[in-house]
DNA sequence: GTTCTAGAAC
DNA sequence: GTTCTAGAAC
């Protein structure tokens, strides 16, 4: 038996009650991950700050909120005093962790695996032995990521979120790698990821 | 979300 | 023959 076969029948994942809770998936993970010491980072009243524990950069944090909030696609203008925390929170997290060369992204992704609304902080030199896919690279790199301060925004203007569609999703997850910092059109990951090594340089 | 691996791409 | 990617995971 696998080690996550004996994970699942000590959790209890594949008893009947949990399956339709979901407990112990996989796609709870972030529920666990805020429980762990070693991965948080800070928490107030309405959220908790973690690594993210197969960080795609340099520094990759996420702002996970206490609420039982699933994603973006249960946000309602209800939410924005939340969302304009949470915001509030990863912009203060990457004045703190300045240095000298490290650009930072806020946003979230528009078509989320893991369950709780959470945002990501992310360097972006994408420099990681974590960053193994296309789906990786494109969920960082194309409008599946969606700026923090976009979703803000947009809740201002209109009274609703218009997310990508579930095609829409599919299709920016399946772009043609492209460097995010220049035009270079890597041949494959490995490339890829050799090339951006380029500009980390200073 | 990751791990694993078959078979495509080279 | 080796590298790389994409899809299943009960």
């Amino acid at each position: 038996m696998s080690c996550k076969r004996i994970a699942d029948k000590i959790t209890g994942a594949n008893t009947v009650a949990n399956k339709k809770l979901k407990l112990g998936h996989w796609s709870q993970g972030l529920l666990q991950a805020v429980e762990d010491p070693a991965l948080l980072v800070k928490s107030d009243e309405f959220v908790n700050v973690i690594k993210d524990k197969y960080p795609k950069a340099k520094f990759h944090y996420l702002v996970v909120c206490k609420k039982n909030i699933g994603s973006l696609n249960e946000i309602t203008k209800s939410d924005m005093n939340l969302l304009r925390h949470m915001d509030k929170i990863a912009t203060e997290l990457t004045n703190e962790t300045k240095h000298e060369n490290n650009n930072f992204k806020i946003g979230y992704h528009a078509e989320p695996s893991m369950a709780r609304l959470h945002l990501h902080i992310i360097s972006d030199d994408m420099n990681s032995s974590f960053l193994k896919t296309k789906k990786h690279w494109n969920s960082f790199n194309s409008d599946f990521f969606i700026p923090s301060s976009k979703v803000i925004q947009s809740l201002e203007d209109k009274n609703k979120l218009d997310l990508p569609s579930k095609e829409k999703c599919k299709k920016y997850l399946e772009l043609p790698l492209l460097c995010h910092k220049c035009s270079y059109v890597p041949k494959n990951i490995p490339d890829l990821k050799k090339h951006i090594l380029s500009h980390c340089l200073k």
